[in-house]
DNA sequence: ACCACTCTATACCGCTCTGTATATATCTAT
DNA sequence: ATAGATATATACAGAGCGGTATAGAGTGGT
């Protein structure tokens, strides 16, 4: 793959969450990737597809992260679980988090049949289908609906973190997600 | 009050939600307002004056709707914070309902020392601070603490809701509340 | 040495954006 | 009836946007 390829859509992804992604414009990211317009177009054929791409790139980097950390520190389903939040804050409290991709772009594209927001609605269910898979993992009968709350405090611990870097609002989602789970599990 | 200052506003705040603010032009505004730009700019010096004053608007509607129903449908303290996401389950479920402003906002202006960026974020904790006030009043020692994971939770729905519509997420985000609720009352 | 390929540089097109200038119309208060 | 505020209609300026055209520079394989 190419060098230059991954170093705009690395820029591109940056600029995105740190701008906006409507209010970074083609020019801007070239400028900054060190490259031109041309080449841009010759990789991804449209602003639109580069949007699409990032997304997915950014997404994916997450789910990888974070599967491998859940992997190599437990194979216990239980423990995998109630370990979840103990990593995704540290993905959340890094210093290079800039925010979600989905959930920026779903509010900047809110329209349900654009295909930017439909990508971020597929993302945020697929997020939620993997923890519903941990839960079910952990014998935990209502595993799509504890999926559905950690998945809403997730969310709303990335929005809170979104609009106030360092808030500290992940360690009291981490608090309450240790409530939900407890709940949930069978005694 | 100007009528058509009324309009604007009205008009502005449902593209806002619909299209998104970045992507709603002047000219779109005016057009569905059935006015011109010289009018709206007599009204509004600048459009980011007019999405401030769309922010502060809505987020005003939604408090004191809340507040009136708290207060008319319950006197106990203890009720009152129970109750609170019933009403935000008919607000957020209601047809009408398009997004909460102030979290759209904060995703299309992440850049912190942006004015619409900070309005978004005194709302966020304004809104935080009038639910720890209700957690204090029902007794709650650690009301700041609940308010916060309250507030994960609705931010979380509210999000899952304008990725979704009609994703039933809130009635979990309802459940979930209770639980955290029940957990950190004195018994 | 030459070809094919990728990347660069730069200029350009057509469109949309925010914001303004100008001139006209409508309405109300005295 | 007339003055003053408010709204309309329309045109325009200046900038930025996404995307393309064209011509040339660098680089590797044969």
């Amino acid at each position: 793959m190419s060098a230059l390829r991954e170093k705009i859509l690395n820029t591109a992804t940056d600029l995105f969450q740190t701008r906006g992604i409507n209010s970074t414009g083609v020019d801007t990211i070239v400028a900054v990737a060190g490259t031109t317009k041309m080449t841009l177009y010759k990789h991804f054929h449209t602003k639109e597809g580069l949007i699409l791409e990032v997304l997915n790139k950014s997404q994916q980097d997450f789910q990888n992260w974070l599967d491998d950390k859940l992997n190599s520190n437990s194979k216990a389903p239980a423990d995998k679980i109630k370990q979840l939040f103990d990593f995704i804050e540290e993905w959340v409290t890094s210093p290079s988090f800039l925010g979600m991709g989905f959930i920026k772009a779903s509010a900047e594209f809110p329209n349900e049949e654009n295909p930017i927001h439909q990508l971020s609605s597929k993302q945020s269910l697929e997020f939620r289908q993997y923890i519903s898979k941990l839960a079910s993992e952990a014998n935990i009968k209502d595993a799509d609906g504890l999926a559905l709350q950690l998945s809403l405090l997730f969310e709303g611990a990335v929005q809170a973190e979104q609009m106030n870097r360092g808030s500290g609002a992940i360690k009291y989602a981490k608090k309450a997600a240790k409530l939900l789970i407890d709940g949930a599990t069978h005694h």
